[in-house]
DNA sequence: AATATTGGGGAGTGCTACTCTCTAATGTCA
DNA sequence: TGACATTAGAGAGTAGCACTCCCCAATATT
């Protein structure tokens, strides 16, 4: 297959695939000659592969190509597994503003967020207290404060306790073999991100219209 | 308070007041004379709104606007209420391209996914068949199982309980006051999606840990 | 032999979210 | 009262992103 036949079977442009391979999203096909190249099934997903993870999970290309680089070398131990998959699972905030503290407002307040955070993913086990995705969790508590909403700990708790059951189910998907399972855990979860949003919303209808039946 | 009071009580830099006061995202200041404005702990917490939409939910700045066009013009009825809700919720989407389909690459398969998720929809009593949510979840489900991402029925249904879940609390935490119950379910909302979403990770690591304990 | 397509790469596009600059009017301090 | 800083308002310019267009010589197809 040339480059039409990859645009056709991925309604992906000629010009953007173009652009991919230079941007080292795609790897290069198989030359045959000094213009001429032959893509295959593996050209196929890879761009699929992309497009599912820029259009419905929202990364960005440069995240995209963080989360390509663990696909093709996945990590051999458990632990850099781990740390990898982490590492792209921050990729979607990449490029974005930071969400500092607002100047001078308010007294001092030496983070008691990331107290309250290391509490609640140490008490059930989840991760140290110096975890990086616990400041970052502090940071999106301390942005929703800012924005005039709180969580009460019996909200975050049952938040926490959905993530609970969500992650079990993660893990008992994740396939033996290596590689499938690096691209289970990685892509999986990026790509099963926006669905469990969705399901939020679907649900909250349903317990909106439980609590007040009528219109 | 004047724009620079407000720029150092934020942390927002004045061109970036001024260009959300052109941008319709903050309301004018109380004017005290042709080039004199003040302004108050509204446009505080306005624009820590707004910041926290775009740095922490990921909003662009026409989606925000949208959010705030509903919680100052709160509907009056419970049905309008879901309805805005509703769109507001899209929001996060808008801008992006359709994840449509790839071009004729398989047969017809006439979307089988919106048939499952209308079934699981209905199933748990969450919206009817024809609700825009479920198109958009079949999109997503598509767009996981084009690159490569199969969610078995058990994993899909873990996601829908764990939702169940959130959206209890979710419900149980709206107050009863009008303006601040479309607060609660907006903001709070679209503030906690990225909550949920670093919990998640964070449970993955425990689970991780406790099916395979060492590294 | 004529035409279409390809790989490679430079340059241009449209969009977003600022950021800069300007002007006349106003406030502040000596 | 005068010098200087700040302000509202608005136009124009910027950086980054994700393409998209165009050109070339080499190759494939007819």
């Amino acid at each position: 297959m040339r480059i039409s036949g990859l645009a056709e079977r991925t309604g992906v442009p000629v010009a953007t695939l173009k652009y991919y391979l230079r941007e080292g999203l795609l790897h290069a096909g198989t030359a045959t000659a000094r213009t001429q190249a032959v893509y295959d099934t593996t050209h196929v997903e890879r761009v699929r592969l992309v497009r599912a993870l820029t259009d419905s999970a929202g990364l960005n290309l440069g995240a995209v190509r963080e989360v390509l680089a663990v696909l093709d070398d996945p990590p051999r131990t458990r632990h850099e597994l781990l740390g990898a998959a982490q590492k792209v699972m921050l990729a979607r905030e990449e490029g974005r503003r930071p969400p500092q503290a607002d100047a001078e407002g308010e007294p001092p307040a030496p983070d008691l967020w990331v107290a309250r955070v290391a509490g609640l993913a140490t008490d059930r086990g989840w991760c140290d207290a110096d975890d990086p995705l616990v400041p970052r969790l502090a940071g999106q508590l301390r942005a929703a404060e800012a924005a005039g909403i709180t969580l009460t700990d019996a909200h975050l708790a049952a938040l926490a306790d959905a993530a609970a059951v969500v992650a079990a189910a993660d893990v008992a998907s994740v396939p033996a073999e290596r590689a499938g399972a690096v691209r289970q855990v990685v892509a999986g979860t990026l790509l099963t991100d926006p669905v469990l949003l969705t399901l939020r919303r679907m649900a909250q209808q349903g317990a909106s219209a439980a609590v007040e039946p009528a219109g």
